[in-house]
DNA sequence: TGAATAAAGTCAAACGATTGATTAAACCGA
DNA sequence: TCGGTTTAATCAATCGTTTGACTTTATTCA
């Protein structure tokens, strides 16, 4: 039936009253969504924390799945922008110059991630998309983790001398991230192993800092071993 | 209504014909739960697949909450007890010998998590029973994670000096972990990224084998810092 | 300018399909 | 035959979606 964006073609005012219903709709979406899960989530309970109809589901996006579509695609899009304004791109770094990149970028991943709220919703959905493997998967893949990914590499190449797209360089990166998402995925495990309440700022800035640690332990570790 | 374990008291001899389908919707749960999580697999998918009627599950299991505490119960305790199998309790070790274990620990629970098909299932379904913040994610912290974490965590004590249960030591191992997590929860794009059909034996191993490099290098990293 | 027309958006009601759960009858080895 | 087990039928509830009437906003033309 309908081809590829959003129902209705009318976008060349940006008028308001539609715009409220149908943001309203895909925040609220995003934030139930990531919340109790795509499927454990109604229509009807979208609607009324959107203070909207349950057939402006239809109207605006043409069904539900549609509507997990345009959550994935405005929180991919959104992550991206973020990741880029993070990391501006650079060439001819001095190995220090490239691990100062480096760090600042997941440090200010973690630091998002963690403790601002809109952050963790759209990061805990992005999780379940992965997890779920559903069609925007690719999406994801191609427009936001590999450019990403491929720019992390060629820092950590450029900083310890490994080669920018050999298989143990990108698995490295990997496992740097993981070191970073553990923390928003296993959160109620690790708050209450750690004693604390909740993870906030003060809370993902320890976080933040010790990951960080092991990555300029890391880099180091790499240099030594590309000496020899 | 129902108290607190299954529905029918009848254990006494352990008949076959019940274990029998009584088993085989466990499992089938297990899997098809965290194929597509909880509230996407109908009662009705269960029971086909598992060759079983519908009415089964409530006779068993009361409802399909009974069912999932059941499923989260069945793999809890059997983790746990791979776990306590790859950990055997030992004091008095030399930093060398903690590092050789908890190299070892690590190493064996990547690869079972990565590579073994069940195993992937119950890694699958006990993530998404974290995420969601069930009722028994509180056995699942209680009875499996912080023994093996504070577990590891004297290990990673005694290995680098550390003490064992500061906030610091506690995050560090929780960062171990999280490399190794992310590859079983960003599978599709840690394969994609890579060039991989699957992680099988031999990927879990390179996986394995880089993950537990990083931990080396975090360990003489930590030593370093406790020398001066 | 101002009434007429069209379009965009909202809304309550209803659709068929599917959900988890229950029931009573049938089954069957002890 | 008895009690544990399996089965098909059925329950009310909820699901995603559709409908058509309604109000609001925008556009047109005399």
């Amino acid at each position: 039936m309908w081809e590829e964006e959003g129902t209705h073609t009318r976008s060349d005012k940006g008028s308001n009253a539609d715009d409220n219903t149908k943001n309203a709709l895909l925040q609220t979406a995003i934030s139930l969504f990531s919340k109790n899960g795509f499927a454990a989530t109604s229509t009807r309970e979208i609607a009324k924390a959107a203070k909207a109809n349950i057939g402006s589901i239809s109207y605006y996006f043409g069904s539900k799945e549609g509507l997990r579509r345009a959550c994935a695609r405005s929180i991919a899009s959104l992550v991206a922008a973020t990741a880029a304004r993070a990391l501006p791109d650079s060439d001819a770094l001095s190995p220090d110059e490239a691990t100062e990149q480096l760090s600042n970028a997941l440090g200010s991943v973690i630091k998002l991630m963690l403790s601002h709220p809109n952050s963790r919703n759209m990061a805990a959905f992005l999780l379940q998309e992965v997890s779920e493997q559903g069609e925007v998967l690719d999406e994801i893949y191609t427009h936001l983790l590999e450019p990403l990914h491929k720019k992390l590499c060629r820092l950590w190449s450029v900083a310890t001398g490994d080669p920018a797209e050999d298989s143990q360089t990108i698995m490295r990166v990997f496992s740097v991230l993981g070191q970073a998402l553990y923390f928003r995925i296993g959160e109620p495990l690790v708050v209450r192993r750690l004693g604390w309440e909740r993870i906030g700022k003060p809370e993902a800035e320890q976080i933040s800092e010790m990951v960080l640690q092991n990555l300029q332990d890391m880099i180091i570790a790499a240099r030594v071993r590309n000496k020899t």
